[in-house]
DNA sequence: CAACCCCGATATATCCGATAAATGAACGAT
DNA sequence: ATCGTTCATTTATCGGATATATCGGGGTTG
């Protein structure tokens, strides 16, 4: 055929995945979130594989495992077609991922804490009744490693990333460990806005009142701890969105 | 072979889904979360294949779609693996609807529930906000519908939902937005602990005190009128356990 | 003229058989 | 005993054939 030559057909056999579908999941998933499709329609199967230059049974895979995800919908003689974003499964790693790594996604970001409000001074709370020995050990490993953080010895991202994922797990509900995941992912993403626009040196202090409410198992005050953190970022994503538009 | 003749391989051919793919997702999403696997080896793609009467292709697409939704893990040689529970996608609505229609889903429909109490009390005052004069207008049909299935002029269960989505939608907040299907499943199943407890009747003038927060614009009130609502369920939910234990 | 039915075109859905690649285990050499 | 090789097993990938669903056009009919 003509393109078996593989002069370069999007590259999916690259490095994207640990194999052709999930190489292919990826290509096209980023291209969907980012709206290459809005303008013109999604290639029926046949044309996909012919551009990426994988077989029509990888092609297959990578669309179920999209509409798996709901950003897909197939039928036939209708052919694939991009489902509206209020259908994409935002909770989905992926999915999550894919959005905020585009561009212009600082408005899903500030979102995204809005939601943070809800779920992590509740989980907070529940962590408080309910932590045992080993989450609090966890979360106190979080708040030591921010510490070192301050002091150049470890990375201030990942400390960060680890005190508020212990306490998701301390909640000892799965659905707020859940968010773990997807917590990881987003201050990730937005360190690219927040630490551009402050030193940041996020308030280890802050994060030391929410360990010690919840070591004394007191959940309202472990709760309003926590809702001061994640309001200081917040507010620093409405900074930076208000300093972008202005 | 034996089972050629297709005497009941399990029927994935009836009417699970659109198509057989979608039959075998079906089957094999109840099967996991139901534990089958918890004793014996995921089959493989062969058997799979074979023990429901259907063509690799179509085994390897559902496989697929539930390794997208974080059920399973495929390896050449090691073969196709339940993952642990931890990293299923609970807020798929497939995943959770496969759990909360298995046995013994209380816990997990409390677990639920006390995740509707971070969300739904926040996305109030979310809607408070900002709501639209038609988000406005939706939460107040909703509340009609109640008020009508008062009367027996509603369904009870259909009105309750409405109302709760309405809301939801109302925040403006994609990532709140996306509790709809999930909530609404999950009305779905409690009914069937709640009502069974109570004659429910679910306190319409709460619901109305919602509903007059948000009009009024009043983020707070909205909020712990919400946060009293669900509450109420909670506890429902909580005696159910506790008499189920007891 | 309008309603209905039938047929063809198109895309996904399904089945199938062959080959490639990955990987864990058994085996053998040093 | 340790290390490397071979082998068996399972998923990964390929591509061709056929089935099925569905939209739209066109012809027939009341």
């Amino acid at each position: 055929m003509s393109t078996s030559l593989s002069s370069q057909p999007d590259d999916v056999r690259s490095g994207l995945g640990r194999n052709l579908t999930y190489g292919l999941l990826d290509a096209l998933g980023r291209a969907i979130v980012t709206g290459r499709y809005e303008t013109e329609p999604f290639p029926t199967e046949a044309e996909l594989a012919k551009q990426h230059g994988v077989s029509r049974s990888v092609t297959r895979e990578a669309v179920k495992m999209l509409t798996a995800k709901g950003l897909l919908s197939a039928r036939p003689r209708q052919g694939t077609v991009v489902q509206p974003a209020s259908s994409w499964n935002l909770f989905d790693t992926d999915v999550l991922r894919w959005l905020l790594e585009r561009q212009f996604s600082v408005d899903l970001l500030r979102q995204f804490s809005q939601l943070r409000i809800a779920i992590e001074p509740e989980a907070a709370a529940l962590a408080a009744q309910f932590a045992t020995a080993q989450d609090l050990r966890q979360i106190s490993a979080g708040l030591a490693r921010m510490e070192a953080a301050e002091r150049g010895q470890d990375d201030t991202l990942d400390a960060d990333i680890a005190f508020h994922v212990a306490v998701l797990r301390a909640s000892g509900n799965p659905f707020y460990a859940q968010f773990r995941e997807m917590v990881a992912t987003a201050l990730r993403t937005s360190i690219r806005f927040t630490n551009r626009i402050k030193g940041r040196t996020a308030s280890v202090a802050d994060h030391a009142a929410v360990r010690d409410a919840i070591a004394a198992k007191d959940p309202a005050t472990a709760r309003t701890a926590m809702r001061t953190l994640i309001g200081d970022v917040v507010e620093l994503i409405e900074t930076s969105t208000g300093a972008a538009a202005a």
